[in-house]
DNA sequence: AACTATTGATAAATCGATTTTTCAGTGCTG
DNA sequence: CAGCACTGAAAAATCGATTTATCAATAGTT
């Protein structure tokens, strides 16, 4: 079992000790210099062989001045699209041998700037940063009065001082415009997270102005809270019991769908019969329940993938002015989607659940 | 704006010299020891003040030699239970002054014993890690033989090296079993990966002896799939299409709900109408869903909180043989358990949702 | 007055690597 | 054979901190 074996790991001169050679000589050979006699190469393959060496990555980049660390700060990791992101990262930088270390804001301000501070004192290469607020809040500033080399990913459109890279909130709003419109609907109610800056006004302004221009008649109504979930579900609450009837529901965040799920039910409202529901971020489980929730997927892959590929163009010294990228989003409209309900809905409804049984999704090409 | 300000950190020595002292002297100043002239101190103050210096954890970590890193490795983040379980990690390590190093090994045990290694390499103070397997793969192995501190959470009963934690499997399982039973049904599907060892045994032991104790002739069909969803899904919907017919489904682990609960979509079958539905690992969405979907709820915090407080007792030189800890689990009976059909059903159904408008959940005390 | 303790600070060693400089030996040329 | 370029390896400097050893100046003791 146990063999004692608290061994204290090998450094690059115990190697060098056991091959008979320089430390310096060892760290040319594991970097594949080729001015290495090699008999004292091979000498040094058996003892890092031997002792089971392996450079510690932290010590070698102190000297190298240039850390193999890229910081990620996301707003929380419960989410599938924060998971998600994170696991791309991650995957994305490894291939280039970087390791990636991520924290979570907790959609605080104040700690998003204290991590960013930490990523600082680590000397990270590079941050990939989802601000809590927009690429106007705290985050961009800091990273920028202390000369760090990031980009900014989701919550943003574009920024004067560092790369963005998000969906295309505009256009994917657009387009769930025309479904609704299509479909008949001329009173819908979108709910949000006001915090969240430019990208929910772009996602806001990006149905409005499409569904006015389809009809300028089309009644829209907007519940926007500052910060917190509970006072948009309590304003959302509010804003039935005053008898407002919107025939759908358009959320511009994942959490914001759950919230109107969840108001619904209390109502015994059901989707698509009493009310249309479609929300921003896909998820797993939307596409297994009664009804399946229509919803706009965000290409998580593709986000990460540019902004990797940006953040590490200027790790690599890259200059010019900073690219704002823009990745086209799919709008999955599943069964929470219909035509409105005859008359004003008085919270009963029929009973019905729709009981399709067709495939999976319905992807829908514009 | 951009004030050219590419500045090169400054180090201790920048500050030495700005303050006339040595670096020694700012490093004790900095750590508080009380041996400093308070002139000097002050002196060393407005030094870090002005040049905007904060040290660099990493160097500083080399020369200890015990890093502040606690590495984490976690089968995936997508899920919110590991999602959870990592900002809670986060949060217990930087309590202590840590920094978590979380990476997901993508349910591959090569890639966890990958990322162990290079754990190992970056010199982590300690590692909690939720293995693919259980806890006697190669993990475990891995951590004994290169005499790492570690903890072992989530899919583990007990180690003979490593502390472990995990939730309660065994008796929250039991406890399903006595819902189930109790509300009349005798013809139960359970459904899990049998990959996930010890644990899947657990629970579905648990779930079994219970049910057994409480009426011999239940009957009980399992579904183990070895490593990877799909299969498991065409099991599952081959089970079906072979007649067979139990009143409930009790699912081991969450991607094993989504899968139930698209296939029944797939026959049109409603819960709990058609069958019951119950499964291990909580969900938002589950509770805003029609029906809300009954589930077992792991104690995330807890589990968290226990391991991250094991870890350090060893880090900090606690010796004695490795503790198991189980952490109750709360079962939340929601809308998708109801009693058995009447007679067996064929793929129809009434038709009939559940309109069901009180509160949110409904927990359940044994 | 001579010697020892004490205090506060500096110089130097260290952590584990990389990189630069120096150096010894070899081979070639004139 | 002296002089020079070249090769391969060792020695030393470096990264940014901490820790140990050393030292100077002051205070206290007899």
């Amino acid at each position: 079992m146990s063999s004692g074996a608290v061994h204290k790991r090998p450094s690059i001169h115990d190697v060098a000790n056991h091959a008979g050679v320089s430390a310096a000589t060892v760290s040319k050979v594991m970097h594949g210099v080729p001015t290495v006699k090699p008999e004292n190469a091979q000498r040094v393959f058996e003892a890092v062989e031997r002792l089971g060496y392996r450079a510690d990555p932290l010590a070698s980049d102190l000297r190298r001045a240039k850390r193999r660390i890229i910081g990620a700060i996301l707003p929380e990791f419960e989410s599938e699209f924060f998971g998600s992101m994170v696991t791309h990262l991650e995957r994305l930088a490894e291939l280039r041998g970087y390791t990636l270390v991520a924290a979570s804001s907790g959609e605080s301000e104040e700690r998003e700037a204290e991590i960013l501070r930490r990523m600082q004192d680590w000397r990270v290469a590079g941050v990939v940063l989802a601000p809590v607020r927009d690429e106007h809040g705290r985050g961009g500033e800091l990273m920028q009065a202390h000369g760090m080399t990031g980009v900014m990913i989701d919550r943003v459109l574009s920024d004067k001082s560092f790369d963005t890279v998000s969906a295309d909130s505009l256009s994917a709003s657009a387009e769930v415009a025309r479904e609704l419109i299509g479909r008949g609907h001329r009173h819908v109610l979108v709910v949000g997270l006001g915090e969240q800056g430019a990208c929910v006004r772009a996602r806001l302004e990006g149905f409005r102005k499409t569904a006015e221009a389809l009809d300028p008649k089309v009644r829209i109504d907007v519940i926007l809270c500052e910060s917190d979930v509970e006072p948009l579900r309590a304003s959302i609450r509010d804003y039935f019991s005053r008898g407002e009837r919107p025939t759908a529901v358009f959320s511009l965040f994942l959490k914001g769908t759950l919230v109107a799920l969840s108001e619904f039910r209390r109502r015994g409202w059901h989707c698509p019969d009493d009310i249309s529901l479609v929300g921003f971020d896909d998820a797993e489980w939307m596409s297994v329940t009664w009804p399946t929730i229509a919803a706009v997927v965000q290409p998580v892959g593709q986000i990460a993938a540019q902004a990797m590929d940006m953040l590490f163009r200027r790790i690599d010294g890259e200059t010019g002015p900073p690219t704002a990228r823009l990745e086209r989003c799919q709008l999955l409209v599943r069964e929470s989607v219909g035509a409105p309900s005859s008359g004003p809905h008085s919270g009963g409804g029929t009973g019905q659940c729709p009981r399709l049984s067709e495939p999976e999704m319905t992807p829908h090409s514009a």
